[in-house]
RNA sequence: GGAGGGGUACUCAAGCGGUCAACGAGGGCAGACUGUAAAUCUGCUGGCUAUGCCUACGUAGGUUCGAAUCCUACCCCCUCCA
């Protein structure tokens, strides 16, 4: 096992908070692999790169030998978490949860070690716990300090519903470390007040309590909100390379570097060389050539990953066609078809409205050649390649 | 249950009888430039059978030559009181 000291230096890169202080160093002294609990719900299997922030978390800790659960939340998830919310989210039902747990497994694995992840769903011990056990449970937690929590507290001093049970849902998660006798569990910054209900519980059981470590919501690719997937933001894992590849090229020189911290399997050591080489003179958009090409080889392998930076480079620096582009052929209805109808079929535009003004802006190319007509009606019989913008290609042949 | 305030385009937010397809900001898209789909600058940002027409300012009616703007009813949200 890798020497503590730089145990520590790894595991707390780019952490928001570890708890207690120091916690995590007496935990790693004990000198055998500790047991550490990541929970996830089960609703949002589609996950984007922000999320692996915890999973590359988890990674390091694999790495360094200690043994990592992946606890999905299907008990859980019949309550919704509320954090930050102040709606509940329907229940999913057993068919759903198991899809999801699949599509998880399916995910994480580009990035842990699936032999020595161990994967629980917590209605294991909760679905066996009756009415008298809840009870009994919730008795270790008061409403005082539920209401220390800064949603509930908002919510209750603003009036607005919190639903009795929406109490259980921190309960439950702390008696989830219990249960695994957690020695350390992971989570978002917005975990943080559950995390804590784990290790007050813990104590009550007679258990160590566990170390609480959180980690940062990723910022999304425009570097101010965070990422996610309702605001399209976001760079999904299943996104193909090229594109994968773009949104990534696209993120600003400065958040690169937050990208680098919170994404990268390089070490801390090795970062901060890349940016000395880059104040030294290299440009930005080398260094992240290699973020991306880091990333993209993690969920698509090292030959995508070439493939990917090769198109970017002739695409955008050199200005050339795509290899691959949609291909269709249209109808015309009397051997002539319009522009604007042509754009919007193919699907490069959403309108007519909006095919008149890309060709106003000078957006718009047949065979790469700049039109400015917007009148211009295309003859039966031709195949050209249309382009709106940088990124909008189509092959298309009218008949 | 009572008293006020409010619902405007992707979001926030002006407008309070005509010049409003609707100020401004954000976002998005495009163009220029470049060292990259960074940064910066500029433009665009309802639809269509397209120099005109149609639909849009919570919903349904009404007043008016003409309404997002005035009136009526209804729905929803917020604040205060019970």
């Amino acid at each position: 096992m890798t020497n503590i000291k730089q145990q520590l230096a790894e595991l707390g890169r780019g952490a928001d908070e570890v708890l207690p202080e120091g916690g995590l160093e007496a935990k790693l002294k004990l000198g055998r692999p500790l047991r550490v609990k990541v929970g996830f719900d089960p609703t949002a299997p589609d996950l984007h790169i922000g999320h692996t922030v915890l999973i590359n978390k988890m990674r390091q800790f694999q790495e360094f030998g200690h043994e990592i659960i992946f606890l999905i939340g299907d008990f859980t998830g019949m309550i919704g978490d509320p954090s930050g919310k102040n709606t509940t989210r329907p229940p999913l039902s057993p068919e759903e949860i198991k899809a999801n747990a699949a599509t998880y497994e399916a995910q994480i694995f580009k990035i842990l070690d699936p032999d020595t992840t161990r994967i629980e769903f917590n209605s294991t011990w909760m679905g066996k716990m009756d009415a008298a056990g809840l009870i009994k449970l919730a008795s270790h937690h008061t409403v005082a300090r539920m209401l220390e929590r800064d949603d509930f507290n908002k919510r209750y001093t603003s009036g607005q519903p919190i639903s009795i049970h929406e109490f259980l849902y921190p309960i439950v998660q702390g008696y989830d470390s219990v249960s695994l006798g957690a020695d350390v569990e992971l989570g978002g910054t917005d975990q943080k007040f559950n995390l804590l209900v784990g290790r007050q519980l813990q104590q009550d059981f007679e258990q160590d309590p566990q170390v609480v470590l959180t980690m940062p919501l990723l910022e999304g690719l425009d570097g101010v909100q965070k990422m996610s997937k309702s605001l399209g933001n976001y760079v999904g894992i299943t996104d193909a390379p090229g594109e994968m590849f773009g949104k990534l090229m696209s993120v600003s020189d400065e958040l690169m570097w937050r990208y680098f911290e919170l994404l990268s399997f390089r070490s801390i050591d090795d970062i901060a060389g890349l940016g000395r080489r880059v104040t030294e003179g290299l440009n930005p958009r080398d260094a992240k050539f290699e973020l991306a090409s880091e990333l993209v080889e993690r969920f698509h392998g090292p030959a995508a990953a070439a493939e990917a930076k090769d198109e970017f480079i002739a695409r955008f620096q050199q200005g050339a066609m795509p290899e691959d582009m949609p291909e269709l052929t249209l109808e015309s209805s009397d051997g002539q078809l319009g522009i604007a109808h042509l754009l919007k079929a193919a699907g490069l535009v959403t309108s007519t409205s909006e095919a008149f003004r890309m060709i106003k802006q000078g957006a718009v190319r047949i065979d790469g050649v700049r039109i400015d007509d917007r009148a211009l009606v295309v003859d039966a019989g031709s195949t050209c390649v249309y382009q709106v913008g940088k990124r909008k290609f189509s092959r298309v042949s009218v008949t």
